[in-house]
DNA sequence: CAAGTATAATAACATGGATAAAGTTTTGGG
DNA sequence: CCCAAAACTTTATCCATGTTATTATACTTG
């Protein structure tokens, strides 16, 4: 399939929401966010993309506009090219199915950290789903965490004020430990309770 | 396909989360949640299925239960028998596909209800979205709204006495008028506005 | 029809996070 | 290497929403 090998820096959106887009992209290092934004222009993460992860296209405008949390490099390739091969071969429309539904279940899970969990919870259900994701061996080796606290705060639907409390509540608490932007897990499994972490929905 | 007819009385969970199912769904009227509680058994409602929308499967157990917000006649079949036919037949995988997307859309709007709107844009929203997904000709005749306000609640990701506080101050701004659980709207683009519900996203 | 249960409405009180503002540290582009 | 911008941190204040409780009403079901 043709397609062509972008790098995607962060701090600027890569793509705008509201714009008409026919485009296939596959992380393939870094990681990606798709965001929206209220009305009064308050944005909120509605999801992550890791590396193996697609963004796939949608008909008509995407809602949703692309961000790059770390420096990324992304495939892109054409909706019409993409759409066939996965038409005509049903191994690829199943693996595609899968990501899919994969991802709804993320989203799920992240309505319920939104609508349901507080502060606290939020953010080490967020550091727990994050270190399973990045496929990291996080027990020995800790987290780079990839966001700034802006990020977390619109992912987990609060301010950033808050989002610094909440990391020195867990710092205070011993669950983690902060080396500039790397993070040690000192009690994995509290943290886990404190998040009400459990990684079935990630299958 | 093979598949049986299935009446789902509100009120209990037609199916509970963390069970393993293969069944594929179609609501033919009526109304269904999908819903997941968090680690202290406070539940979430993560999507709704109005007639016309399906309940796909997925491998292995499902993380979300089942239950209808009234009673609703559900058409059930077997996963085995709905794979093939989709597999085969491209025109059926589109449709599922972009079933899949919009419901997709759906889940992404409303995490940015939960994580960026305050408790009145959060119900205002939710009732435009209602209005337009129940295909009522809402400015005439209004809403029959289907959910107990505890189940608003468990929507927007708020108490269900806050829920009753943000009725008295919609009506009270003239918003919306109450009679019994019938919703009239008397200013339906004030309440768009205060909801920020840009239909967009609906397709 | 009676009894039990869910829903709705309302009140009083507690509190988690938002907001605002300002200072400090880190980062990255030129 | 330096400077400007971004990110982080902290404090003070306040209000939107949670919590808990009570009562009234309307369903459901035996």
């Amino acid at each position: 399939m043709p397609h062509r090998l972008v790098t995607v820096e962060p701090r600027r959106a890569f793509r705008e929401p509201g714009v008409a887009r026919d485009e296939v992209m596959f992380v393939r290092s870094g990681l990606l966010s798709k965001f929206k934004t209220d009305g009064a222009g308050r944005r909120q993460i509605v999801a992550l993309r890791f590396p193996g992860d697609g963004i796939l296209p949608r008909e008509g405008e995407a809602d949703y506009g692309i961000q790059a949390i770390v420096r990324s490099e992304v495939l892109v390739g054409r909706a019409e090219d993409f759409d066939p091969i996965v038409e005509q071969n049903p191994e690829m429309a199943k693996f595609f199915w899968k990501l899919t539904q994969r991802h709804n279940s993320i989203g799920y899970e992240w309505l319920v950290n939104c609508g349901r969990r507080d502060s606290v919870a939020r953010v080490a259900h967020l550091l727990c789903e994050t270190a399973e994701r990045s496929g990291a061996d996080v027990l020995a080796d800790g987290l780079a965490n990839p966001f700034t606290q802006q990020q977390i705060a619109d992912i987990t639907g609060q301010t950033s004020v808050n989002v610094n409390r909440v990391f020195a509540d867990l710092e205070r608490q011993g669950l983690i430990r902060r080396e500039g932007k790397h993070i040690f897990f000192e009690d994995w499994n509290e943290l886990r309770r404190v998040g009400s972490f459990q990684p079935g929905y990630l299958q």
